[in-house]
DNA sequence: AACAGTCTCTGACTATAGTCAGAGATGTGG
DNA sequence: CCACATCTCTGACTATAGTCAGAGACTGTT
């Protein structure tokens, strides 16, 4: 199915790739100017050279003829960075942005144009499609990496976990200066994150509790991801990593509000137990022992 | 939706049309070998080159050049057409078979490594909401075509419209010989085909009854193709000819046994009314005001 | 047989995308 | 301050895609 619909869809709706065409640009000036164009908030500098190469993958040599070339045509301006005077900054002047909102429109157009022999029941139902497959295949194509809970992505993930627990427990959720101890694979720890686009969408960590026991910890995913499996499989991927590390089983607690979270620890083969800590937030416990390749035994 | 699934499709499953890379061969000359192995059947020389220009829309001597080479790598073979001496045939050689098959595993492997992550139901979840999609997306860029119902496409629609009800029918439908009278604009009739990637998928006709009514003959819809709205879309577009042609009304008649048709004549505003001819093959009989534009008055 | 049209091929181009080596200006750690 | 790294730019390439005009072989029509 998936290459199917890959020839229908390359085929009759690779023409918004074509928005290119019409801007009197060649397609990859034309996509050096969105990158620019769309990062660019108001009008200041938006990028550096270096980043867009990073972003679009080119030649330093190629990129910096491209830039030249819509320099030249008044869509782009390059100026020196102050601060590093190495690098240059990237800005659209009002002609590129105008630009841009032309190819916008545009492809907004042509997207429009080619729903438009459907009834609004079709649209809605190929909406509704799209946006299926959109989610599923993000979720495929998302990068499961760990990273040490200190670093940036990482905090940033964890701050929205607690801000996100804050706003559903009724009495809050502060605790202290957020401790990222024991999650270190020097502790016999570990912290995964979810990254889709350069952005974090979900995390999860593992601590030591000491007599062959891991405990998952700060086990979160973004809002607009659920419903992807993400947290099923994020679960099953601190599973596998804590029975690579020896772990015999797995404990976790959590709160008794957090029941879609609880279900799913009850579908992924998690058992009630005792509670094991005196986490005055949690209120339920469940515990799994783990195969030697992180299945349920 | 659609622009933002797009930027998701091209970003991560655009990879499934990097199959080229790893045959050795530029794009182009990849997607000739394709073109040409797709369509070869056994080891016969599959198409003329001819064909492959109208087919892929490349420049004469650029196809020319590009089928050099691969007939200098020995992946294709191209002959003197003896029907006629102008034309050349192309076919696979045993070696670009070969490559052919290469190319469609990798493409297998990669949309399969693509789902991977997925589980088995969310692989199904995206199976679906594709199938959808591409039914839809199909449907939306399909043409509505006028032509003479003697042509060799409208004739192969008719046929398969012959057929089908010749097999719905207990005591069989077999008319004389096919009668394509009245369906020309000559004769204030016309006749329309729906067709996708050249394939003819759904008709439709219209004929003077006399007394300011058009009649509706021959609608049919390919099977694969129902449940996306082209039959009603189909009759919205033979209305409309009608009211162009200056009709007050139009007229059909249906078996009663099919009930989907005759549920989409109901939902289309159609009302019963009394047998208007002596069709022994017809049961129900439907008719429908216009108004200036098509629409019900 | 003449002629207009079709089909493929050749030659001579252009534009675009991309690669590679290194120059020159600037920053950073010791 | 020096050595080394980083960043951008230049020059000199190559490969690919594509365009255009016309030549030569052939076909169908009159």
């Amino acid at each position: 199915m998936l290459r199917r619909f890959n020839r229908t869809w390359t085929q009759r709706v690779g023409v918004l790739e074509e928005t290119h065409l019409g801007t009197g640009l060649p397609l990859a000036a034309a996509r050096v100017l969105w990158e620019v164009g769309g990062r660019d908030g108001a009008d200041g500098d938006g990028t550096t050279v270096r980043d867009l190469r990073a972003r679009l993958g080119l030649d330093s040599g190629h990129l910096t003829r491209l830039l030249r070339r819509l320099e030249d045509d008044d869509l782009v301006r390059v100026t020196p960075d102050q601060r590093d005077r190495r690098r240059r900054l990237v800005g659209v002047t009002a002609a590129g942005r105008e630009r841009c909102d032309r190819l916008e429109r545009r492809s907004q157009d042509l997207a429009e144009r080619l729903v438009e022999p459907l009834t609004e029941r079709q649209r809605d139902r190929l909406a509704e499609a799209l946006a299926t497959a959109d989610l599923l295949v993000r979720a495929a194509t998302l990068e499961l990496r760990t990273v040490d809970p200190d670093e940036p992505d990482a905090r940033a993930a964890v701050a929205r976990y607690v801000a996100e627990l804050d706003d559903r427990f009724a009495a809050g959720f502060a605790p202290g200066p957020l401790d990222t101890g024991g999650l270190r694979p020097a502790e016999r720890g570990a912290f995964v994150l979810a990254v889709s686009d350069g952005d974090p969408v979900a995390c999860g960590g593992l601590r030591d509790l000491g007599e062959g026991w891991a405990e998952v910890k700060r086990m979160w995913v973004d809002p607009s991801w659920r419903g992807a499996g993400l947290g099923a499989r994020m679960l099953r991927h601190l599973e596998a990593e804590a029975a690579r590390g020896g772990f015999a089983g797995v404990r976790l607690d959590t709160h008794g509000s957090l029941t879609e979270a609880i279900a799913m620890y009850e579908r992924a083969g998690y058992r009630r137990t005792e509670r094991y800590n005196d986490n005055p937030d949690a209120e339920v416990f469940f515990e799994k022992q783990l195969g030697w390749d992180g299945s349920a035994r």
